[in-house]
DNA sequence: ACGGATTGGTTAATCGTTTAATCACTCTCC
DNA sequence: GGAGAGTGATTAAACGATTAACCAATCCGT
């Protein structure tokens, strides 16, 4: 019982007695058609219900008003949200966006692209699985990279350096002096970024943060939050919020308050950052600002590669060191 | 300095001297060509990166191996989760995704799907948005739709509302009569199997729950939280993760501890579930089965719809109420 | 050695749309 | 009234892969 699959160009053309060429002008406003038959045929389109063929219209003009986004992994919270950002940014320009998953896998990646490309995605936007890199040269579509600043061929990103420098000064200005840094992955360029922000300003002011490196998880949040001495430390800065919130979690358990005996930060405002308790001081992206410029970058509106500013979120978790004359407080600005 | 694009097969075929049917008749094992002809032409194709148009193989089969998937929203946590099972899925049928977001919007969902159709996807997956449903037959490709079991034309579920008296079982063994129940939006079809699960077996036990109805959002467990008279409780059963997560941080917030004052549980398992503290007592559905089933129904492999079971996942949210004789404990099984 | 099967291929049509090239008119203007 | 300029359409050739129909050999059994 399946309806009649939606009539062809001809059959418009038929019932009213031109040809295919006049209806596929009229219907896009294109060549010379009477303004009394555009109408006609108008009007005849919508009420059989006709929709383009796609892949004929693909195959004929090349494109496919589809493109590819590759996340490193869709299950993991910050990647919905950028997806969400990409497929709005996308519709308005009526393109449709074809997912795929690299699964934190450089091979399954470099699959997915190909088979992206195979199937005419007229455009690719990228965030690299960590260690990896993109040759856009390789591709022969346009590709939006999306990746950390510092990244050659980088088309769009976050100020993760600049969101680092935001974190390490708000710990600075509060007093705190003994900083624990959960750095992530060594092999993530955004990390690297955002670590490298804090280091930077941490250091012009005479602080040397201890560096501990791990998966950019909860569970080495935990981890970490287990083994290490709390007592030699007045704040922990993370280089994402899931290290950040396993982290608390663990101290907690140990009976180290957050933020009156330990502040703590994280990175990249996940919804967990307002839920849990103490919430979270953390640093928020402008997703959709980055989305579109990718977007607006592959559909080839400009050649230039942007950063985006980001922006501090303080929230209850961090706070003057326990034995600080205050200055600024618990919920300091 | 893009790639010259990738070779057609006329190509190939001139290379060898050959027709282009023949090649294509190798490169896909069909019809009649030598094996001696058949490793040649593979062997050229493969030299020269030959990848079929995937436009025109659509043109002229019909078949685009593209699946379109449509989920209310994919910035809520559960459905990314749910829309990886999907890709994984179907990979394995090496089918590509289409991802469409319906922004909990009925018209925004019919233009999705008539716009996925209009891109010629094969099929569709789709978990309608709240209030909405789907006619099958309105629709020209096979469609999987997942809602609750007992939605018409539902394809794949979970048991929700064998979830549901799980959750009222456990809650119901560890001694709590006096419960309130979060029951999610009253116009959701998932919600209602939840609730009314929940219900039935509670009533069985001679308790009739309070109910109050809300959004599915962290907000609203909030707004709960700090309203109602907590007092009149020994049991909050949420209807979903967000729910309960929201209500525990209101309700400590008045100093009301779970679980010694007030057991807890949540629906959906989401990653939050472990996180929070105390960790929660929750459901959680096999998203790959489900996705699987609904994979395989488009394809044609079955035409049953199918129900999956659900599993009870005790967490620390949940024990006996205040002054009853133990009977369980804390880390009740 | 001859009719029929089998093998290894070719031809040509087709999917639905776009687009350059062309055509048949009607105006307009001197 | 005839040359050009518009106007409103038509024709036909793509786009690249698939597939039914056809054809030319070769093989086999009797």
């Amino acid at each position: 019982m399946k309806e009649t699959r939606s009539s062809s160009i001809r059959e418009i053309a038929a019932g009213l007695g031109v040809s295919a060429a006049t209806v596929s002008n009229a219907l896009r406003g294109k060549g010379r058609v009477s303004p009394a038959m555009v109408r006609q045929i108008r009007a005849r389109a919508h009420e059989l219900g006709y929709v383009p063929d796609h892949a004929a219209r693909a195959l004929r003009t090349g494109k496919s008003n589809t493109i590819g986004l590759l996340v490193p992994n869709i299950g993991q919270p910050l990647f919905p949200a950028f997806a969400q950002a990409v497929e709005r940014a996308a519709r308005q320009r009526g393109l449709a966006v074809l997912i795929g998953d690299s699964r934190g896998d450089a091979r399954q990646q470099d699959f997915e692209i190909t088979n992206m490309i195979a199937r005419g995605v007229d455009a690719l936007v990228v965030i690299p699985t960590r260690g990896t890199t993109i040759a856009p040269q390789s591709v022969p579509v346009p590709v939006a990279v999306i990746d950390s600043a510092a990244t050659a061929g980088n088309v769009a990103a976050s100020d993760h350096r600049e969101g680092g420098r935001m974190i390490a000064r708000h710990l600075i200005d509060l007093g705190h002096e003994r900083v624990l840094l959960l750095a992530g992955p060594e092999n993530s360029l955004v990390a690297r970024e955002r670590v490298g922000g804090m280091c930077e300003l941490f250091r012009s002011a005479g602080i040397e943060p201890v560096l501990k490196h791990s998966d950019a998880t909860f569970e080495a949040g935990t981890a970490f939050g287990r083994a290490l001495d709390l007592h030699r430390f007045t704040a922990c800065a993370a280089a994402y919020d899931a290290l950040a919130v396993g982290f608390a979690v663990a101290a907690r358990e140990r009976g180290c308050a957050i933020p009156e005996d330990m502040s703590l930060t994280g990175f990249d405002d996940l919804m967990w950052a307002q839920i849990v308790s103490p919430s979270l001081t953390t640093i928020r992206q402008d997703l959709q600002a980055v989305a579109d410029h990718a977007l607006s970058f592959v559909a080839g509106e400009t050649d230039a590669s942007r950063i985006f500013p980001i922006d501090l979120v303080v929230r209850e978790s961090t706070a003057s060191p326990p034995a600080f004359p205050r200055k600024g407080g618990r919920h300091a600005e």
